[in-house]
RNA sequence: GGGCGGUUAGCUCAGUUGGUCAGAGCGCCUGCCUUACAAGCAGGAUGUCCCCAGUUCGAGUCUGGGAUCGCCCA
């Protein structure tokens, strides 16, 4: 009835078959179940576009682990994917496939076709990363996967834009935005990224106009000196005052701008004046607000020189920036030019430098909705691992800004804003040189509320149009903010608006495991979202998991030839391995440094990884060994009575509380160092060499005893071990004849820690017993005994009590030192020609008459004499100190004169061994 | 500029509440193919716990200052 397995572990072969296996047992499944209590959790949906990465694969580790943890444990367990639109992000790839392909760009296929083209790309590309995730075991429950783009979902998101625009909360106005001219959109401030950039400060003369007075500037762009409209200084600054409402010459424009006076101006900088250019810069556009001045775009939506650039008109803005340059040096207005260090916004999508524009967009005043998450995070109603990040939270929501919600591209969810054509014809234009009819119907128009449009927000277009009666509507051209959608995720993907029994069970979820990056731009909104439309948190918990860098410390990157796949580390040490090394490294920290050796995105060694199969490995020959040993076994009454067997229970308990203290408090490090020591250092080390002295002994009762805590134990670590190694945990469970009834061990309940089996006694004598070992072990080592040759062991004792456990003992030993004979006594003399060996009990003599080298025996023992030495010194001057004795507690320093004791008493007997030796 | 995290063995990192806490894995050295496992077994070496001060009977652990690497916000 025992199976048989393979001599060699080899965990991509046995991790095929049981995927499949437990989806088609609906062990994945969640259903509405009263019965049970609920655990919860939805996943961060990857993008589409996404491929698996070791973000990914550390995050979804700790998923499945948590989720088949909790399933164990008799919860109705639902873990539900989904996929993300990435409306960016995703567009962005298949224009640029378009491009390369054929040549084209968005706007010469046009909306439709364009939008046809993702569609294909999504259903073709779209759930790649899901294929990956199953092949790291992942136990979702795939009949709810859900997508953004869902019909329902859609909904859902149109829906809660119609109700922020109900209260007011969304609205169209015109701001400092940032742009990205690659992607030609809008994006917030969340998705730009400051990254230092190597610039120069460019010192430019700006002749005043009557020749009297110059103005000396400093700019980091250059190019955008075309686009100012005033020259700036502080009110208070002596050098300017007489120049204020002065004028100045504008090099190469022909213009005369004014001198305006601003506490902006920074009297420290330079020569205390600055360049304003309203339309290409935050601060100057406020500025230019608050003097009047008019705001001139001389860069395009598309990055080039606009027409209000004059000569410079076509160039794209950096070779502007070198032709300004060129031209003020060629006019002698170029003062000085310094190497400059800065940072400069990013679009963090695709790496383009933004450009600051005003511009009319739809915007969602978030203040009072952030109001609402602050008194849940100051509660803890959400609680943060770690918790730090609650407090990063709390600072965001103080601070919150308004939203830019709109984007300027087509895959997405369209605004559900909708314009008259009659009404608000002065508001709309079309796009470029399009016709405007044509335009207008394929949605490639741009609309302002400036110029005359009327918005009317509303999920379905309007019947008429409440001012004229004309039924003659277009939508906004419009997407929204990915992340729009994405905040609704967790109470949408769960039937929201519609549905409310999956919420009532499942809601609130449990757990939100989530990379440090997108803790504002998704986490908190979802917690606004949720509180405003189910009026509940949407999760208990947010799990922060550390990023993974590589092993010199860098970020992780396919361009930079340090992108590591996961499945390269699956197909080189299985899954199992790769969890378990994953998990090990995620602790509390911001970083891993994660240790693969990577070369052109190809993994070629990873040691921490190599641990873990190892460890798989270990697991697997200890399987194989109970499974050759258990010939004719059933599984049966259990008693305990033989020290080994209450020793290694008492172990498993110990195993099994911290474990579960680990899962709860997500010390992951915890966990796998506990289930490693258990099954590598305790079971494997020590029982299964112990119990070899039953199953060879010949006693058929012990033997029988032996194997069913041989069986019993290794099943009960399988268990725990599960959630980390789902693969070759079920191998072996399956193998294992446990008599359990569960037709998985992924069912199979989560181990209790019974504390009546925590047996302090058996631990203390076994303790013993292994120093004892250790102790001849030691001295075989030292006097280079060889491995084969049979010794003779003497134990001397210090106690009838040790003397009782050693006694018992003595197969094991015997066993265990390869030892002809165990003799243990109280007051034993040391046979002249032996190596020895202390522990805390007992003294041990092997005598090697022939293999003894004296000379080492007295070097060895006068080395730990000299150590003895040093340790009592410590100690007595500590016990000497009287501040010491009366101010530390009484039981410390009872416990620190039992160790002097003990030391002494060992220094005595290393003495008397030592002249013995010498005799 | 503000906030936060890291710094412990050659490498990657554990060290909850101050008192056997100086540890693990890998690597290194020695000896072993001991019929579960050489992806292994038995033994061994290795540390100014970043620095300086302070609190304390006692500091890797607490406090202050500094160095350094990194993250976030402006």
């Amino acid at each position: 009835m025992t199976k048989e397995l393979a001599k060699t572990y080899d965990p991509v072969a046995i991790e095929k078959k049981w995927y499949d296996f437990w989806e088609r047992n609906g062990h994945f499944n969640a259903e509405i179940n009263p019965d049970k209590p609920p655990y919860s959790i939805v996943i961060p949906p990857p993008n589409v576009t996404g491929e698996l990465h070791m973000g990914h694969a550390i995050q979804h580790a700790i998923h499945d682990l948590v989720v088949r943890w909790k399933r164990m444990q008799g919860f109705e367990t639902l873990c539900l994917p989904g996929t993300d639109h990435a409306g960016i992000a995703t567009q962005m790839k298949v224009e640029q496939e378009l491009l390369e392909v054929e040549g084209k760009n968005r706007y010469d296929l046009g909306r439709d076709a364009m939008l046809d083209r993702i569609w294909q790309w999504k259903e073709k590309y779209g759930d790649a990363i899901y294929r990956q995730l199953r092949q790291l075991g992942s136990s979702y429950d795939w009949r709810w996967e859900r997508f953004t783009l869902d019909e329902e979902y859609v909904e859902a998101v149109l829906q809660a834009f119609e109700h922020f625009a109900e209260k007011g909360w969304i609205y169209r106005g015109t701001r400092m935005i940032n742009w990205c001219p690659q992607c030609r959109t809008v994006i917030s401030d969340l998705e730009t990224e400051e990254r230092e950039v190597a610039g120069h400060l460019w010192h430019i003369r700006y002749p005043a106009q009557d020749g009297a007075l110059q103005v000396v500037v400093a700019t980091t762009r250059p190019e955008t000196m075309l686009g100012d409209t005033a020259v700036a200084v502080h009110p208070n600054d002596d050098r300017w005052r007489e120049a204020i409402g002065l004028q100045v010459e504008l090099p190469l424009t022909g213009r005369v701008i004014p001198i305006v006076a601003d506490e902006y101006a920074d009297p420290e900088l330079g020569s205390g004046a600055v360049k304003v250019t309203p339309a290409h810069d935050p601060n100057d556009y406020e500025l230019g607000l608050r003097h009047d001045l008019a705001q001139i775009q001389v860069i395009g939506f598309d990055g080039v020189m606009t027409e209000a650039a004059g000569r410079f008109e076509g160039l794209d803005r950096y070779a502007a920036r070198e032709a300004v340059v060129a031209a003020l040096e060629a006019e002698g207005l170029l003062a000085k030019i310094e190497n400059h260090e800065h940072a400069v916004p990013h679009h963090d999508k695709c790496g383009t430098v933004v450009e600051p524009l005003p511009m009319e967009q739809w915007f969602m005043n978030m203040k009072e909705i952030a109001a609402k998450v602050r008194p849940v995070l100051m509660q803890q109603d959400i609680q943060y691992a770690p918790d730090r990040f609650r407090h990063y939270a709390i600072e965001w929501l103080d601070q919150i800004r308004d939203w830019a919600l709109s984007r300027q591209i087509w895959w997405g969810h369209r605004i559900p804003a909708w314009y008259c054509t009659h009404c608000s014809a002065d508001g709309l234009s079309a796009m470029g040189n399009l016709d405007r009819e044509q335009a207008l119907r394929e949605g490639n128009f741009r609309v302002s509320v400036a110029a005359g449009a009327k918005p009317v927000v509303s999920v379905a277009k309007p019947e008429a149009c409440p001012e004229c009666g004309s039924q003659d509507w277009v939508q906004d051209p419009d997407v929204l903010d990915t992340w729009f959608s994405s905040a609704l995720w967790p109470f949408a993907t769960l039937g929201w608006p519609h549905r409310r029994d999956a919420l009532e069970y499942f809601y609130p979820t449990d757990l939100m495991i989530t990379a440090r990056d997108i803790l504002y731009l998704w986490v908190l909104r979802m917690a606004m979202t949720s509180l405003e439309f189910v009026e509940q948190i949407p999760f208990k918990t947010v799990l922060v998991h550390p990023t993974i860098l590589t092993q010199d410390g860098r970020r992780m990157s396919k361009s930079l030839g340090t992108g590591l796949n996961p499945l390269d580390l699956v197909a080189r040490y299985g899954a199992d391995a790769t969890r378990y090394c994953l998990l090990a490294q995620a602790g509390a920290v911001q970083d891993v440094r994660f240790d693969a050796a990577v070369e052109n995105n190809q993994v070629q060694a990873s040691a921490s990884a190599e641990a873990g199969r190892n460890f798989g490995n270990k697991l697997w020959n200890a399987t194989r060994f109970v499974l050759m040993n258990i010939d004719g076994y059933e599984p049966g009454p259990c008693e305990r009575s033989e020290l080994a067997d209450r020793w290694i229970w008492s172990r498993l308990q110990v195993a099994v509380r911290e474990m579960t203290e680990a899962m709860q408090s997500y010390r992951f490090s915890d966990l796998t160092r506990a289930i490693y020591d258990f099954v590598w250092r305790d079971y494997c080390d020590w029982y299964l060499e112990l119990a070899k002295v039953r199953l060879q002994g010949g006693d058929p009762q012990e033997r029988r005893v032996a194997q069913e805590h041989l069986v019993r134990v290794l099943e009960t670590a399988l268990r725990l071990l599960h959630p980390i190694m789902p693969f070759i945990t079920e191998t072996l469970w399956q193998a294992l004849p446990h008599g359990l009834s569960a037709n998985s061990i992924m069912v199979a309940d989560w181990p209790k820690c019974d504390d009546a089996l925590i047996d302090q006694e058996a631990e203390e004598q076994m303790q013993c017993l292994q120093e004892v070992v250790t102790g001849v072990r030691i001295i075989r080592g030292e006097m280079n005994v060889p491995p084969g040759r049979k010794v003779e062991v003497l134990i001397s004792v210090v106690s009838d009590e040790v003397e009782q456990t050693l006694r018992q003992a003595i197969p094991y030993i015997s066993l265990l030192t390869r030892a002809e004979s165990v003799q243990v006594g109280q007051g034993l003399v040391r046979p002249p020609a032996s190596g020895s060996a202390m522990t805390a009990g007992a003294e041990i003599f092997v005598p090697l008459e022939g293999l003894i080298d004296l000379d080492a025996e007295r070097q060895r023992l006068k080395r730990e004499i000299q150590k003895m030495d040093g340790l009592l010194k410590g100690l007595d001057a500590k016990l000497a100190n009287d501040r010491f004795l009366t101010k530390a507690p009484p039981a410390i320093v009872a416990q620190e004169r039992q160790r002097q004791a003990e030391y002494r008493a060992t220094q005595e007997k290393l003495s008397a061994s030592l002249k013995l030796v010498e005799a």
